[in-house]
DNA sequence: TACAACGTTCCAAATAGTGGAATATCAATC
DNA sequence: GATTGATATTCCACTATTTGGAACGTTGTA
């Protein structure tokens, strides 16, 4: 493996994390390199444009272009512009939290976010991450993906409890997932924060991919079984409307009789519309 | 410098680009490598976590990584949540497409936007660039370092002219920037788009500094006299109200009666509130 | 002015990267 | 199901590149 390259990756993530600039010997300490091989390191980043120096206290910090690039991800950029006003109508609706998130391994990443004026008790960023199957976006993806137990188990390794209500046991979490795939939408209660549940739905694209979850946060406190019901019922909606404006086929919504979601395997197995 | 790193991270930005993707010789050849050169560098890039590649097809494609890395890169992911408010209410009054836009050199880039309802010549996508003397939300971040002649010449070069209405001479774009800084909004007159012109407004944070720009996006059709003064209004106000909300404080904001921006040197000359 | 801390440049020693060839894997075709 | 062609991956001797100490510049401070 290519010691140089990961060690230039490593000091650029670590730069992004700091969110500030920092002087070269903090760079030196904090990865263990001796004062010329960090000053070599930052020179090439900022050749390439993934780093800035200010010319004046000669810090560094990161440049704009890992920001750029981001917003080209796969199921970034153009989801976001495409889904906003969906998000926006469920979030006036729901008074609630809206989240877009993606599945990345094992993990979802919040794409989009609108917050809730309400006052709400978890506190979540664009570009943060949680696991899939402690929330409820999350859930939703892991459904779509229809994957049995010991793929599930594969992918996911052991499940750790984030709180007293997360689900540990592989068999649980897969007839949880089963269930979400039937009724057509996602549960979370108090899995991942204390005090915090949420919904969660699939958006699939014209090829019956499945890109992306929307997610609704809600406090226990508002939580209550009617109003619960209720918020599934628009957050599922949601995500069909947001389909359908991907292009996903009528054809395929027409079969809204049986309340099943399409079958996606990831961004490679498809459904026809 | 250090070539190893700089080839690894041209494949990496080559690799997000591409949007798909990609196989190992299309990477060689793309880069003028050897195969086991290619193999090692995504390798490299895959255990770093910057790249996955597919198991079935063994081909390579960005991770998510930059997309979470981008949200953190300061002025990007804390400041879209504390504005979106502030654009969306000005998309509403106005009707017209909004900007959230960041200096990065001689450009800007597009941190986030809300499009117009209505039929709009551009194209622009959050992620992309512009350069600053062509567009309003440049003009606005410049204005606000206060440069002189020499330092404009200096940082944006030559002026290519993108439109008729490009402005080329230095001398010109100066004297521009003055007034924008004299009367608190910046515009753009069909100067990078044919077809399109523009407003922006400047947003200071807490310390006084330039953090970013808030742009307006106006066919020209839409853009006569009496209504471009009235959406240049509607702009100012809400790059002023933005900036309350970062916490500009209240008393610099007493001196509306001179309407001449805060000064500010990117991101390290203040001026006290 | 002198001092201390940090940033930058230089160079010989040594290590880490390179490319060709061998091997493995895969998909399509006969 | 064997054969072929194409791509992916592994291996290894050679060599170019990285490395770290020391010297030099620069900046800020007592």
């Amino acid at each position: 493996m290519n010691a140089t390259l990961a060690k230039g990756l490593d000091v650029l993530e670590w730069l992004v994390r700091q969110q500030r600039e920092c002087r070269l010997v903090e760079v030196a300490e904090a990865h263990q390199l001796g004062r010329s091989n960090a000053h070599r390191t930052l020179r090439t980043l900022v050749a390439s444009g993934w780093v800035v120096q200010n010319a004046s206290s000669s810090g560094y910090r990161a440049s704009m272009r890992l920001f750029e690039l981001g917003a080209l991800v796969e199921g970034t950029g153009d989801l976001k512009a495409s889904l906003r006003t969906h998000l926006d109508s469920l979030a006036r609706s729901s008074g609630e939290t809206i989240h877009l998130a993606v599945l990345d391994g094992a993990e979802i990443i919040y794409v989009d976010k609108i917050d809730s004026p309400l006052p709400v008790a978890a506190y979540s960023r664009i570009g943060g991450r949680a696991p899939a199957y402690c929330v409820a976006s999350g859930k939703a993806l892991l459904a779509a993906r229809e994957l049995d137990t010991s793929q599930l188990q594969h992918l996911l390794g052991v499940l750790r409890p984030h709180t007293p209500n997360t689900i540990t046991r592989i068999k649980a979490l897969h007839e949880e997932l089963a269930q979400t795939g039937r009724r057509g939408w996602a549960e979370n209660r108090e899995e991942w924060r204390v005090g915090v549940c949420g919904l969660g739905a699939t958006v699939f694209n014209a090829r019956g991919e499945a890109v992306a979850a929307i997610g609704m946060s809600v406090p226990t406190m508002r939580f209550a079984k009617v109003r619960a019901r209720a918020l599934a019922r628009q957050t599922m909606n949601c995500a069909l409307e947001a389909s359908k404006a991907l292009g996903f086929g009528a054809a395929a919504l027409a079969v809204t009789q049986s309340p099943s979601l399409p079958r996606t395997n990831h961004h490679h197995n498809r459904r026809k519309p």
